[in-house]
DNA sequence: GCTTCTTGTCGAAACGTTTCGACGAACGGC
DNA sequence: GCCGTTCGTCGAAACGTTTCGACAAGAAGC
C-alpha cells in the first residue's frame, strides 16, 4: 500500500510538497500539482487515518451513542442512528456506534483515547447518566433530546411546543372552535423525557392565544380505553371539532378505529392531526395530517453544532428544530352545524 | 492529558518499559509493575488510539456495512446491528458505522485509509456488490448471509435447512404425519436471498426423510389470500395437522386469525410452528413454538472469524449457524380422529 | 535599485505508540 | 568456575502524517 512518501517520490517533490497539495493549506504551481495528482491516481494513494490522527488535531470521527430502551420505537430509532451517520459523511466524519452497555464506559474510553472528537448522543432522556458525564469530559459533544440540566451543554430537539402550535393553528384556521388533545399515558408525564408536556403546553398555550376552547386528556395504551377517553372527549359541550393525537402508533391506530366505530368520518365529522409522530402516518386510514419528527432535521443540525464545537464557534445552547407540517387530508372545515 | 512519556517519568522507568507492563509482552518485575500500575492511576492516563494505530499492526476498529432495504424488518436490523456491536466490543474492538449510500465508497475508503481492520457485511443478498468489492479489497471480512458466488469469502448464516428439519422433526415426533409449510410470496423465491429455498428445501427433504406426507404453497401477504390458501392447504386429504410457517409478521397474525376464523385451536386442532422469524412469537395469541433467527448468534461468530482471519487462521468459508428452538406450547399431539 | 510581499518548495520536528535488539544480572546445569 | 538461559530493563527505530520555519525567486511599491 502506497504512502505519502512513494506518492512524493514518483512526482519527484517532497513529500510537505505532497501534504500541502492535498489539503490545499498552502499554494502549489500548476505543474507540480498535476504531477502530484498523477501519481496519487497511478497509485492509488489514500492517507493513512492513523498517521493523520496522530499529525493532525482531528480524528475525524465522532461517537454516537443510542441506547435501545424497551420502549423505543426501533424503526425510528434507527433511522436517527443512520441519519447521525449520513449528516456526519457531510463533514467527512465517520461514526463510531457505542452500545447502550458501554454507554458510559465507552464514552469515557473512546474520549480520553482520543480516539473521537466529539459525541452525538441520541435519545436523551430527562436525568441522563450520559449528560453528566459529557459535561464532565469535557469533549465537544451535542445531545439530540433535552435533558433537565442543560447547564454547559449544546442540545438539539424539535420545538414542540411551536409543533403543537402549529396543529392549533391549522384547526383554528380551518375554522374550529373546540379542540381536543390525546397525550400520552399519565406515567409518561411522569417520568419520562420533558417533550410531552412540552407539547401539551404549546398546544393549550395557543389554543387560548387563538381564543379557542382546548381539552387535555392522557390516555392509556390499550384499544378499549382509548374508546372510552375518546368517548368522553368527544361528548363534552361544545363538542371537540379537531382533534391533535400526541402518543405512539398504536393509540393513532385506535383512534382512528374508535372514530369509525361511533360512525364518524375523518375529516367530514372530525378533523384529526397526528402530534409529532415518528411513524409514517399517510399509510393511516384515513391518512392522517402529521407534524413529524423528522431525523434528518435534528441529526444534521446536532452533527453541525459538534463540528463548530471543534472551531470553537458554538457557546452551550438548547437549539429547537422547526416543525414542518405534512398535509396528508384529514383537516378540513367543521360541520356548518357543530 | 497524560501520555506514556509521562508515565515512565513518574515511574522512573523508560517508555518501552511502560509499554510492556501495560501489553503484557515481556516479563516485568513486581516492584516496577506496581510504580508503573500507580503512575497509570495517578495520571489517569489511557493510551492514546492514533499512535496506537500507527504503531501497532491493529486500529481494533471494525466497519459494519448495514444497508437498511425498504423491505429490511427495523427492529431485527436494529437488534443485528447492535449485536455486532456488542460481539466487536468483547474483542476490544469498536464498530464504524457505514450508511447505505456509502456502501461501496466507504468501504473503499475505510479500509484503503486503514481505519479499520476488517469489515462485518450484514443483510448479504444474493448478488450483492459489497461482496465482490470485499473479494477485491482483500481485506478481512465476515458476511452474514450467503451470496451467490462465496468463492474466497467468510459467511455466516443460520443453517436454515437444519432449522426446518428441526420443525418437522418436532411435528413429527408430536406424531403429526402430514405437515404444510406456508412459505414467502413467489416473487422472494424468484429473486431475493436463498435462504427461503434452502428452508423449504429442508422441509421437504426432512419430511420424506421421516416417510410423512408435506405440502409446500407459497402465499402472498395480504389477509385474503392468507385466507384461501390456508383453506387449500387444510382441505388437502389427508388434511395436514402440523403447520410451518416461513413468512413475515403479517403472514403470521393472519394465518393465525384464519386459523381461529375457520373455529381451530392451536394446537389442539392444528400444530403451528413459526419458521426462523426475526421478531417475537411469544406474543402472539396463541404464543407459537419458533426457531428464530438470533441476532447474537450469527454476530458473534461473524466477529470472531473476522478477528481471526487476522492472525490468519481463517480459510475461507460458509458457515451455518445451529437453530434453537422455542417452545411456547403451539405444539401438542394430533387429534386421534385425524 | 532598494525593500517588502507573495509564491512555491523543502527539510525537519513533532504526534504517541510498539517492538526489535542489546545488555547486565541472576541462576541452574555440570 | 564456565556456559547457556531467562529475566528485567533500556535506547532507538519505526509507523505516516501535518505543519513550522526557512529560503530562493519573482512581483510590486516607491
Amino acid at each position: 500500500m502506497a504512502n505519502i512518501h512513494d506518492v512524493a517520490r514518483v512526482a519527484g517533490v517532497s513529500i510537505s510538497t505532497v501534504s500541502y497539495a492535498l489539503s490545499g493549506k498552502r499554494p502549489i504551481g500548476e505543474k507540480t500539482r498535476r504531477r502530484i495528482d498523477e501519481a496519487v491516481r497511478e497509485l492509488d494513494y489514500m492517507p493513512n487515518a492513523a498517521g493523520r490522527m496522530l499529525a493532525g488535531t482531528r480524528t475525524r470521527i465522532f461517537a454516537l451513542t443510542a441506547p435501545l430502551r424497551s420502549d423505543t420505537y426501533a424503526p425510528a430509532h434507527m433511522a436517527f442512528v443512520l441519519a447521525v451517520a449520513t449528516a456526519a459523511r457531510k463533514y467527512d466524519y465517520d461514526v463510531l456506534l457505542l452500545t447502550e452497555d458501554e454507554a458510559t464506559d465507552g464514552l469515557h474510553r473512546v474520549s480520553s483515547s482520543r480516539l473521537v472528537d466529539g459525541i452525538i448522543v441520541l435519545d436523551v432522556s430527562l436525568h441522563d447518566e450520559r449528560a453528566d458525564l459529557v459535561r464532565s469530559l469535557g469533549v465537544p459533544a451535542a445531545l439530540i433530546g433535552v435533558p433537565a440540566d442543560t447547564e454547559g451543554l449544546v442540545c438539539v430537539d424539535l420545538d414542540f411546543e411551536a409543533a403543537a402550535g402549529l396543529a392549533v393553528d391549522r384547526l383554528v384556521d380551518a375554522g374550529h372552535r373546540s379542540l381536543a388533545l390525546l397525550g400520552h399515558p399519565p406515567m409518561v408525564y411522569e417520568r419520562g423525557s420533558n417533550f410531552p408536556m412540552r407539547f401539551r403546553d404549546g398546544f393549550l398555550r395557543r389554543a387560548a392565544d387563538r381564543g379557542v376552547r382546548a381539552s387535555f386528556s392522557m390516555v392509556e395504551k390499550d384499544a378499549p380505553h382509548v374508546r372510552t377517553a375518546l368517548a368522553g372527549v368527544l361528548d363534552a359541550d361544545p363538542a371537540p371539532t379537531g382533534v391533535v393525537v400526541h402518543a405512539d402508533e398504536g393509540v393513532h391506530k385506535a383512534v382512528l378505529e374508535a372514530i369509525a366505530a361511533r360512525g364518524l368520518s375523518v375529516p367530514d365529522d372530525l378533523s384529526v392531526i397526528a402530534g409529532v409522530p415518528t411513524f409514517d402516518t399517510s399509510g393511516f386510514t384515513p391518512p392522517l395530517d402529521a407534524i413529524p419528527l423528522i431525523p434528518a432535521d435534528s441529526c444534521t443540525r446536532a452533527v453541525e453544532l459538534a463540528v463548530q464545537q471543534l472551531d470553537g464557534t458554538v457557546e452551550p445552547r438548547v437549539e429547537l428544530v422547526a416543525p414542518k407540517y405534512r398535509d396528508h387530508g384529514s383537516v378540513a372545515a367543521p360541520r356548518p352545524g357543530s
